[in-house]
DNA sequence: GACGTGACGGTTGAC
DNA sequence: ATGTCAACCGTCACG
């Protein structure tokens, strides 16, 4: 039996072993590191792991996506029907051609990049599979290759079922693009701050009772206002996931970063650290209510405070103040701006 | 003390 | 229906 509730780890925070952290706590970890505060520091003051929040700052610094990738599921497949198309194309057109060779055509004639172009040995398969069985006997064998059984349909690719991670682009070269923020909030919206836009959507088809749970922050966030076709597979995944383990555990999307009340290191009542407004606002307000959204300043008062990040900056930069003589402090321009990062992804209409 | 990195045990979803 | 595989996750320990 899995724990019900998340374990804690050292810093007495709770997670979901395998699951990704809340987007709430990922947003909350850039915003933070945005407001000049360190790694470190954001480490202890959401109780996540300092490894969790250089990775997930190094995955935004990179990608300029927040959310995690897509778990699951299976590569995309590049041997698509075009691919095959061309390769039947090559075949018909010269029956002698060796494997190797139709893939580099492929590759010159930009039909795959070096990405998406299929191996030698699965252009094989093709010829074998689906090329072979679909030529007269003798000419879709070249060079002496034994005649393939003619195997079923030409190709059977379930694609309405989604071969690929959903939403994963298969156009060639679409592996090495960066992920693409997947919305069009800006970080006050994602933080739980209500938007005027927000308020009309509940109107939206999207929305229901579900939607006023914290722990489906990340879909009213990003699939409320963002139509589901707007955000990539990497996207979707997380933003599914989170609402299903968060309800299949019972546990609220908050518990990768609430303290684990009286099973961390640190006493419930008291904070983490000196800063902390943070997980005070947190033990009451995220494990025994959802109220993030406008149910109340308490509940507001989760992870996305702005204020509370605010107080905190305010609290750590008089610190810091002194810290900053040694420069020690990440750079603001370490990572991309967060409204920049946002704006620069919304989609167009 | 801060932080990057890899091992680890876990989850997930396509096949 | 079930198992396998390969992606991902966050934590932890190490340097």
């Amino acid at each position: 039996m899995e724990p019900a509730f998340g374990e804690v780890n050292q810093l007495g925070g709770v997670f979901v072993n395998g699951r990704p952290l809340p987007t709430a706590v990922r947003l909350r970890i850039v915003e933070l590191a945005q407001l000049g505060i360190r790694p470190c520091d954001i480490s202890r003051q959401l109780r996540v792991s300092h490894g969790c929040v250089s990775k997930i700052l190094a995955r935004y610094q990179e990608t300029g996506s927040i959310l995690p990738g897509a778990i699951g599921g299976s590569k995309p497949r590049v041997t698509t029907p075009s691919v095959v198309r061309h390769i039947r194309a090559y075949k018909q057109r010269d029956p002698g051609i060796f494997a190797w060779e139709i893939r580099d055509r492929l590759l010159a004639e930009g039909v795959c990049d070096k990405y998406s172009v299929p191996s030698v040995s699965s252009i094989s398969r093709i010829l074998r599979n689906k090329v072979g069985a679909m030529c007269p006997a003798g000419e879709g064998q070249g060079k002496g290759r034994p005649s393939a059984p003619p195997y079923g349909p030409l190709y059977p690719y379930p694609c309405a079922k989604g071969g690929a991670h959903p939403g994963l682009p298969t156009v060639p070269g679409a592996l090495a693009l960066p992920r693409a923020w997947p919305s069009s909030h800006s970080v006050t919206d994602i933080l739980g701050i209500r938007s005027i836009t927000d308020q009309v959507n509940e109107s939206s088809p999207y929305h229901s009772p579900k939607l006023e749970e914290w722990s489906s922050l990340g879909r009213n966030h990003f699939q409320h206002s963002s139509p589901q076709h707007l955000l990539s597979g990497l996207d979707k995944s997380p933003v599914e996931a989170e609402t299903k383990y968060s309800q299949a555990h019972g546990l609220s999307a908050v518990g990768g970063f609430v303290a684990a009340p009286g099973m961390g290191p640190y006493p419930t009542t008291s904070p983490v650290s000196p800063y902390m407004t943070y997980s005070a606002a947190a033990s009451s307000g995220y494990v025994t209510g959802h109220g993030w959204q406008h149910g109340g300043g308490a509940a507001l008062a989760h992870s996305c405070d702005i204020t509370a990040s605010l107080a905190f900056k305010g609290m750590h930069t008089a610190r810091e103040a002194e810290d900053m003589k040694s420069s020690s402090k990440m750079p603001r321009s370490y990572l991309p701006s967060l409204s920049h990062a946002t704006a620069q992804h919304i989609p167009s209409a």
